[in-house]
DNA sequence: GCTGTTAGGATACGATCGTATCCTAACAGC
DNA sequence: GCTGTTAGGATACGATCGTATCCTAACAGC
């Protein structure tokens, strides 16, 4: 076997170069000679290493999902201790807001690639599954909260949690285009929590 | 004057059909000479009454904002003599959601747009501005209530309107991708709505 | 009826795209 | 040292893109 070479190492180092192209300049500006180039190879080491276009773009979502994933856990992992279902939530929460310069990237990409998935059945399979997992998860966290007195009882932990995740999706869209910061972004989530975690009864009635 | 053709009629004509093309097959399918098919003319009628590839798609975002901002007067009109807040709320987070056939695929050309503009100057200016209109009008809405008692007074109204767009967003995302029905996506806006609207003093004390 | 403008048919331009092909330098195994 | 495989350079393919150009049929004004 002559020359070795890393073949998951040079997919890794294409996939990136996609994936800076597409949080950059979008999906649109992304083409084989783009990739060699923002990877600096030849357009012929892009074909070496994948089949074709589609590959590619495969690659990129699944690097796409796995670094959110990452996020998520790593976020999670940084709370060690803090075993409260809220802090869980902000930590879920807070990984998919787009915080710094590659979380911005990253959900750009994403964003080019969920918008591209619902007119292409090619990508459509991969980027618009249900995030069951996720959702299962911090519903069951939430139920216990409940069931420890933590949550009104009269709240339902499973749409308390998809509304969390699309207040999420729609928060980062307006702090993708600039429309707030992701400061504002996180205010407004804490702003739900406390409500979401508010006393049952609060000691005052209403002014009339 | 020779051979009188509507001019705006044409223009709408051609831009109806890019819209179509944007909501059922993207953005990226969208081509002067794809256009002139779907319109059933020729791509010199196309070039005729737009001088440029830029001029239709701006055309286009034009005309979304329209219908969109037509869905919404058309859903407050419908509510006459009902002035409540939430009444409000109600129609114009019905209208921003996807409902019929045509409204979804408005809304996917409409995603489309957005996302585009984030990575291209050329649709930035457009697409990306702040929908400080409709927050406005919706925080009066909301402030009103809250001086008739209508509305808790812990409650800022400015972040809970902020919050139910957003809301109303990602639910529109996940509505487009099949990932819930339009239904399911009215039904958690309207428990959002439940809790909001919430008299301030709950009767019973939180069981410990 | 002649003339000038308008609406649009026909065709071609260079650029860029994904993909295919051909070829060679470099090295492992014998 | 010879041989066969691998990694990648060089180049070309047909398709499609936005745009430009040339030309003519149809009609309003005189």
């Amino acid at each position: 076997m002559p020359k070795q070479v890393d073949h998951d190492q040079r997919r890794r180092q294409l996939t990136e170069a996609l994936l800076r192209i597409a949080g950059t300049r979008g999906l649109r500006a992304v083409s084989m000679r783009e990739i060699a180039a923002e990877a600096g190879v030849s357009l012929r080491v892009v074909q070496y290493y994948f089949t074709d276009k589609q590959a590619l773009l495969d690659s990129g979502l699944t690097e796409l999902t796995a670094r959110l994933d990452r996020r998520v856990r790593q976020r999670a992992a940084a709370t060690t201790g803090e075993l409260s279902a809220r802090s869980v939530l902000e930590a879920v929460l807070g990984a998919i807001l787009p915080t710094d310069e590659q979380s911005r990237l990253d959900s750009l990409a994403w964003t080019a690639y969920y918008t591209a998935a619902l007119t292409d059945p090619a990508l459509a399979a991969t980027a618009l599954i249900r995030p069951d997992a996720l959702e299962d998860f911090l519903t069951t966290r939430l139920t216990t909260a409940q069931q420890a007195g933590d949550l009104a009882s009269e709240r339902d932990p499973r749409t308390e949690v998809a509304t969390l995740l699309a207040l999420a999706n729609g928060l980062t869209a307006s702090v993708l285009g600039r429309q707030r910061s992701h400061e504002a972004a996180t205010a407004i989530i804490d702003y739900h929590l406390d409500r979401l975690f508010e006393p049952t009864a609060t000691l005052w009635p209403p002014p009339d």
